[in-house]
DNA sequence: TATATTTGCGTAATCGATTGCATAATGTGA
DNA sequence: TCACATTATGCAATCGATTACGCAAATATA
């Protein structure tokens, strides 16, 4: 076993003190081009290579940051930390991942785990109802951004999508397209990105003079079971509904299954559009109409207000409350275009 | 701003000292009951935490684990991430993650800066040529396990897919279900595991008595343009092939797209076999049979691996090579069963 | 009562790097 | 040659926690 190399090592080796080492190193105080450059020259012999560590202990910046998620190996919350990570890496900081799986006392342990390794701020997409471990990490003074789900603090930014608008342009095409009767397959609404994708669906037929029909509004949850079954039950709905917004793209999914089982044709009897752009909506023969939430930009943009945070040298915390615009992918599922 | 409470504020606010204060919370040798609930007491009160920081420069561990991988919005990727994160955090380690795009700087980069920051283990998929970057790690005693792509190499661990057992199979089933004349997209040969996959194929075409065509090979991206258009090569051949081993699912995509544009039955007049089980082979009304990699099982015993690297006490280097099986997952584009 | 043993806690070193202050070495000007 | 400025380096504290060592008090034993 090698040991690492400390400046302590290369100072002996020279005969001058660790100090003088380290200024050396930093290329910082007044140090004689002399010494200067026989240290990097040994230092690099030696195969010194600084612990982060110490330099971490000392200085109180870990150049970690971390990042919360319900599950990395969802293609959305992967794109996001991908961008967070192309974002921050050129920076000098590394991300540590902690998965939730959605568990409120999985996030509080990781959030506390989290500041235990000191680190320098944390980003995160919270599944939680309370506030209070976020208060611990506000009284800290550590950087703390919400990304797509958003909890409305003081001192806290946060970075989502707007949902309603979302929610309603998917429904405004529907309208467009001319379909006239047209349901909602909607998440639990006592999150808030799910109210608002349902109030945009609302407010899109009010605003276009359709009914708004309690009955065309089914609570399930997002994957492909659930989006069948829904069909199901607004299949035998009188008059049943001729077209759907879904609050996710699994649903959907499973609702376009169900059609297909039915022999209803889509779109031409009946449309569906999905929620998040997942790849597969793509790929689909008969393709998905989608509301993509730019996971990238999303992910780029919460390191940036992280990265400002960091940089802010007032006392006064940074609040910003960025809403990233929606884009509706139009595509087979709704259009007789792709 | 809150400065942070250490043992120290303890010890000076109960008149103690910080040796004391650090014995009663580690609940480690001989401190009476008295002082153990007072400090333990006081801790609480002023909601001391420990600085994980100071402990990883005392005892030269940090907790932290690096893991690399060309991206991480892959969905193999992600959900090798996924099992190690769900493997490794219980037992206290966190993961930080860095991707390299398959750039080969990117990937040095990388294992350089997760060196300085002290980590305790690398696991990585590399898309490195050369070995040197590794031996620093090796030299550094620090446990090292490639998983999905591997390198051999002394004392290093790898977990890894049987991909030509993979590719075996594949080839095999298409054999039983009639097909006879087998064309394979193939990744870069170069790099073992799609060489591995091209070797496997070669065999099962072999055993069965079926002629080898090197003109049904076509070396090809892991993209759907790439898949279309060596479709387009492989019809003009005489006799044109009937059936494509694929060794990524996004060109099997690609291809059965070009075969509906064509208007060539798949699978009564065409067959095709992905590699990877991506999410979305599963949800194409013309579901893709493909190769499960089983990257769950993959990044969880990749953990364990590790966990026994730090685990052992001896000095010798633990050399694990574990080859996973893979699955074979027949869909409709190659059966006309589901 | 005197000695031996245990118990509880303080002292100080350690991990590796940084940095304010002090000091030695060198140079400058009169 | 002396006083002073400049420069390069050393000394020692610091970040926060752990731990070997040792001392004093409390307890046990003879």
């Amino acid at each position: 076993m090698k040991k690492k190399t400390t400046i302590y090592d290369i100072a002996e080796k020279l005969g001058i003190t660790a100090a003088t080492v380290s200024r050396a190193l930093n290329n910082n105080s007044k140090i004689s081009e002399t010494t200067k450059k026989l240290v990097l020259k040994t230092a690099v012999e030696m195969n010194y290579e600084q612990n982060k560590l110490a330099l971490a202990l000392k200085s109180g910046k870990s150049y970690n940051v971390g990042v919360v998620v319900p599950r990395i190996d969802m293609n959305f919350f992967g794109s996001i930390i991908r961008a967070i990570e192309d974002e921050l890496a050129p920076k000098g900081y590394h991300i540590i991942i902690c998965q939730t799986h959605g568990d409120e006392s999985k996030e509080n342990e990781s959030i506390d785990t989290l500041l235990n390794a000191q680190v320098d701020g944390i980003l995160i997409s919270s599944s939680n109802k309370e506030i209070e471990p976020f208060n611990r990490v506000l009284a800290k003074n550590i950087p703390l951004v919400f990304f797509d789900r958003k909890k409305t603090m003081k001192g806290v930014s946060s970075v989502v999508i707007d949902d309603f608008e979302g929610g309603y342009n998917a429904t405004l095409h529907l309208i467009k397209q001319g379909y006239t009767r047209i349901a909602h397959l909607s998440g639990n609404r006592s999150i808030e990105i799910y109210k608002n994708r349902y109030l945009g669906y609302k407010q899109a037929l009010i605003d276009n003079g359709l009914e708004f029909n309690e009955d065309y509004v089914i609570q399930t949850s997002s994957d492909r079971i659930s989006g069948s079954n829904s069909l199901k039950s607004l299949l035998k709905l009188n008059p049943a509904p001729n077209a759907i917004f879904s609050a996710s793209d699994l649903a959907a999914l499973g609702a376009i299954q169900e059609l297909k089982l039915k022999h209803i044709k889509v779109p031409n009897e009946f449309a569906v559009v999905g929620f998040s752009n997942e790849p597969f909506t793509k790929f689909m023969e008969l393709s998905i109409s989608t509301v993509d939430q730019s996971p990238l930009e999303m992910g780029k943009i919460a390191a940036q207000v992280f990265l400002e945070q960091v940089a802010s040298t007032t006392d006064e915390k940074i609040e910003k409350n960025i809403v990233l615009p929606t884009e509706l992918i139009i595509r087979k599922s709704s259009a007789l275009v792709d």
